[in-house]
RNA sequence: UCCUCAGUAGCUCAAUGGCAGAGCAAUCGGCUGUUAACCGAUUGGUUGUAGGUUCGAAUCCUACCUGGGGAGCCA
């Protein structure tokens, strides 16, 4: 007999509404329990919801209702009883228990009610998933990952995804992950762009969307070793076309979490007027007018000088003058890649163009116009010191019919932790991978 | 790679040169409306590792390991 099978229909929390006043079968975890002599309340969830289970001592036996007090934090259970309605609940039901079965009695569980710090957690990651925090940051990562899916799959984009396994790399593989490719060297991909270059020339409009890897040694909360960045790529878009696509993304997946998960953005305290906010359209400056922003308002060693990227600290100053993302578009062409198109208005500019959240997220979009001349990117190849035989193909893409095109990376970990309001990446995906923790 | 802080009970922390402690968890008991329940009791220790200083080291010194925070790095 399988366990779902039952007199009392079996429901999920999140729809026990349905079922006022009828008895009902649930199957999940034992959250967390208090007792008060001859009452238990169970806090039971079953991944979709929690919910109070009551029990009268005067409704089971004396060994039963015992029973039930033994059980450790976790255990899984079959719970049935009758819903009712209750204004003390946070869902607004909690359930009169007329039967009660320990399907599984769990070991003493590591992660207790009360605070535990960061090292202990990301050791249990696998455990913590079941916390009301980490679920409300998944479900807002699971939306915002449909949310870019829908977006581009409804506005005439083909999906057309970039392997991961790379044979060479855009800029020298310090650092990239080096693997054994049947006696040969492979790298895992650090973006798909290359490819969806190649791809926007057989379809237009494309995107791909996987997880990329980066060996940096950085250890801040903007980074992880392995992330998720979906690239948009289209043929014959200029850099304001760019971030006219940018934009237009962008408020559609903070509308598509605002609508759908309110609740789980209320969970996590964030301030929900500051999304919002985020409204077409978004300002767009050049470097050199957010160089002359860190020279009026920085501090001394933010004003860098003409030529260098901007670092984290920067950025959050720049974006403090705006209550919503804005573009900082035009870099000097020096700290950009070589596929980067100049400005043919003044070559020493690249046009490129970064997305800069707000409430110091930093760059969550980096990207640009490419450079559709083969001559050009001949020689930004052998000036960068890259080998040309492993450009061959991505030159062919301005061999045979060359296109002006644009594109962009949107990093989704970033994204999340600045939807959600959080202090570091680590925590908006399942089961991060960081410098020097590859477990669980 | 650099700077900085930390490592003590299952967890979060206290003890700053002189008897290794608390709260939570666990275990036992009490309580008919609890919301991180509460009340009483019990159990729980190779003080990260290896050396050194000292009558005496969790505490001071050296090295190493691990982790946190930050910087650099980062299409």
């Amino acid at each position: 007999m399988s366990v779902t099978e039952c007199q009392a229909p079996r429901v999920y929390i999140e729809n026990i509404g349905e079922y006022l006043d009828q008895e009902v079968c649930i199957l999940g975890w034992l959250y967390n329990k208090r007792s008060s002599g001859k009452l238990h309340f169970l806090q039971v969830r079953d991944g979709t919801e929690t919910i109070q289970c009551v029990m009268f001592k005067g409704d089971f036996s004396e060994e039963a209702f015992k029973q039930a007090d033994l059980t450790s934090q976790e255990s899984t259970l079959k719970i049935i009883g009758k819903v009712k309605k209750d204004d003390r609940s946070p869902i607004g039901y909690e359930i009169g228990v007329t039967g009660f079965e320990v399907l599984s009695e769990a070991q003493e569980y590591p992660i207790t009610p009360k605070e535990h710090g960061t090292a202990f957690l990301m050791d249990h990651r696998h455990l913590w998933l079941r916390s009301a925090r980490q679920h409300a940051i998944i479900r807002i990562r699971a939306e915002i990952i449909k949310a870019v899916r829908d977006y581009f799959d409804s506005n005439g984009f083909t999906l057309v995804d970039a392997p991961i396994f790379t044979p060479s790399a855009c800029e020298g593989t310090t650092n990239l992950f080096e693997t054994d490719y049947f006696e040969e060297k492979a790298y895992l991909t650090q973006s798909g762009q290359l490819y969806m270059e190649a791809a926007a020339a057989a379809f237009g409009k494309v995107y791909c969307f996987g997880p990329t890897f980066r060996a940096e040694k950085s250890k801040t909360r903007r980074h992880l070793t392995e992330f998720w960045m979906v690239e948009p790529e289209v043929a014959f878009n200029d850099l304001n076309d760019n971030m006219d696509l940018a934009e237009d993304f962008v408020v559609y997946i903070v509308q598509r979490v605002l609508q759908n998960r309110r609740r789980e953005l209320t969970l996590l305290e964030r301030d929900i007027a500051k999304l919002e906010n985020i409204q077409k359209p978004f300002p767009r400056i050049t470097y050199d007018e957010a160089l002359a922003i860190l020279h009026e308002k920085g501090t001394e060693e933010q004003k860098v000088p003409w030529g260098e990227d901007f670092g984290g600290d920067e950025e959050t100053v720049i974006s403090q003058e705006f209550d919503r993302p804005l573009f900082i578009h035009r870099y000097p062409a020096q700290c950009k890649a070589f596929y980067m198109k100049s400005d043919p208005e003044n070559p020493k500019l690249s046009l490129n163009v970064d997305m800069i959240a707000p409430e110091g997220y930093g760059e969550v979009i980096g990207g640009g116009q490419r450079e559709e001349d083969l001559n050009v990117l001949l020689e930004r190849i052998k000036a960068h010191n890259l080998p040309i035989e492993a450009f061959d193909w991505y030159l062919d893409i301005r061999k045979y019919g060359s296109f002006p095109h644009s594109g962009f990376g949107l990093g989704i970990e970033r994204t999340v932790s600045w939807l959600c309001g959080l202090h570091h990446v680590r925590e908006t995906i399942p089961f991060p991978r960081l410098m020097g923790r590859l477990k669980p």
